[in-house]
RNA sequence: GAGGUCGUAGCUCAGUUGGUAGAGCAUCGGAUUGUGGUUCCGAAUGUCGUGGGUUCGAUCCCCAUCGUCCUCC
């Protein structure tokens, strides 16, 4: 029995509503993942987390090796207890981080030795070793450890870099079969594509990673600097090569049109440190349109942040002028009500598109939605 | 009363051996896509205390004046 249910395609667009089991509960699909790279979702506290209807949140093996280190998961018994998270979650392999330090890494055949941005200190991380820090975590979703291949880069080396990432693949999952997890519970394993914006590379790693035959699979090296359309072309194409009945995870993306316009092309999971990070610099996606909270324009609005959502309490009860205040004076506050704000729009988002979705109604009602949520305020 | 000091952007201060001025902060606007925890980029702003004088030209030199702070009587 697979652990993934695909329950509904969409009429009219390659849209699917699915539900994916793990170890900590399941997930309802299209979903988006709060990203919280060191242990949390920045500013956020699980109780609420739940509130705004967090299904599943990330972590990252790079900096979580780094600081706690993975005695410490040991001892707590995984991340889950160590954060009181008891819901799924998937961490990111660290690749993207390797490869994002690029004047301190250096990438071998077996695999990348790089120095802590935190210490300077020297360390190395090879597709066993990854895996092994990702079984201390006790992730729901462990992912392979690959190359992130930057953009732009010319044909040769998008080849090559693929290549690699495949054969470090093929030795994450041999790690994989060959060890037992640390904590009594099933921990799922997604391969990434890669191919950077060369069509045929990224039709070549669809099949080599179906061959694998996991649960779920994630397309990697999108959203780095390409324009928009590519992206969009990359992730068809993409989605059109890979299993239907598996879950199809975009790392990294994206804004919420992103979501909408990927979810439309078959997409089912994302995660993006855009809603987090804007809104601490006081970007606030709203069910109205897009606000600048720190323009002027807001100093004597005294409406609530965002009345259309019902998952945020946070933005019913304070006002855009009172969180322009906030901002103004750099108080904590100001990062927590924005961070609820963004993350509970994105998680509102796409509880709306799955129920469109199962209502086979989902383009005609992206676009209308489109046109409000985009615009600026 | 005497001597000295300092008056430059909203704030704190640079600066020009005379050619109508800059920085930080604040303000205003933009950016942010598998997070190196307050980041990055851009913009606007001054009759250089006031009034005279010298000079082709003064924020700068000279005189007066107002204000500031200090010392002395």
């Amino acid at each position: 029995m697979s652990l993934f249910t695909l329950q509904h395609q969409d009429a009219h667009s390659q849209a699917r509503a699915g539900i994916l089991q793990t170890a900590h509960g399941q997930i309802e699909t299209p979903i988006f993942m709060p990203v919280g790279t060191q242990g949390t979702v920045k500013s956020l506290n699980a109780f609420q987390l739940h509130q705004i209807g967090s299904q599943i949140i990330l972590g990252n093996t790079y900096h979580l090796y780094l600081r706690p280190g993975i005695d410490t998961f040991l001892s707590s018994q995984g991340l889950h207890k160590f954060q009181n998270w008891n819901k799924p979650i998937l961490t990111d392999s660290g690749g993207f981080q390797v490869f994002s330090l690029q004047k301190i890494r250096k990438i071998t055949e077996e695999g990348v030795s790089f120095q802590s941005h935190i210490d300077g200190s020297k360390h190395f991380f090879s597709p066993r070793s990854v895996m092994n820090i990702q079984r201390h975590i006790g992730a729901d979703i462990m992912m392979a450890f690959d190359e992130c291949t930057p953009y732009p880069c010319d044909y040769a080396y998008a080849k090559q870099s693929l290549k690699k990432t495949h054969r470090w693949l093929d030795e994450c999952i041999q790690d994989n079969v060959a060890n037992q997890p640390l904590y009594g519970y099933e921990q799922l394993f997604f391969p990434i594509v890669q191919g950077s914006v060369f069509a045929d590379l990224r039709k070549e790693s669809c099949l080599y990673v179906a061959e694998k035959n996991q649960v779920g699979y994630a397309i990697g090296g999108l959203s780095v600097g390409e324009d928009e359309q590519t992206m969009y072309e990359m992730t068809n194409l993409c989605c059109e090569h890979l299993p239907t009945n598996k879950p199809r995870y975009l790392m990294g993306v994206g804004t919420p049109k992103n979501i909408l316009n990927c979810i439309e092309l078959g997409i089912d999971m994302f995660d993006c440190v855009m809603p987090t990070r804007n809104g601490r610099n006081g970007m606030l996606f709203t069910t109205q349109g897009i606000i600048n909270i720190t323009n002027q324009k807001w100093k004597n609005d005294f409406s609530p942040i965002d009345e259309g959502l019902t998952n945020a309490p946070l933005s019913l009860h304070y006002s855009k002028s009172y969180l322009r205040h906030l901002f103004m004076s750099n108080e904590l506050l100001a990062l927590q009500i924005a961070s609820m704000q963004n993350l509970a729009f994105y998680l509102h988002l796409v509880k709306q598109a799955r129920i469109q979705i199962v209502n086979n109604n989902f383009s005609s009602w992206k676009t209308n939605i489109l046109d409000i949520i985009t615009q600026r305020l």
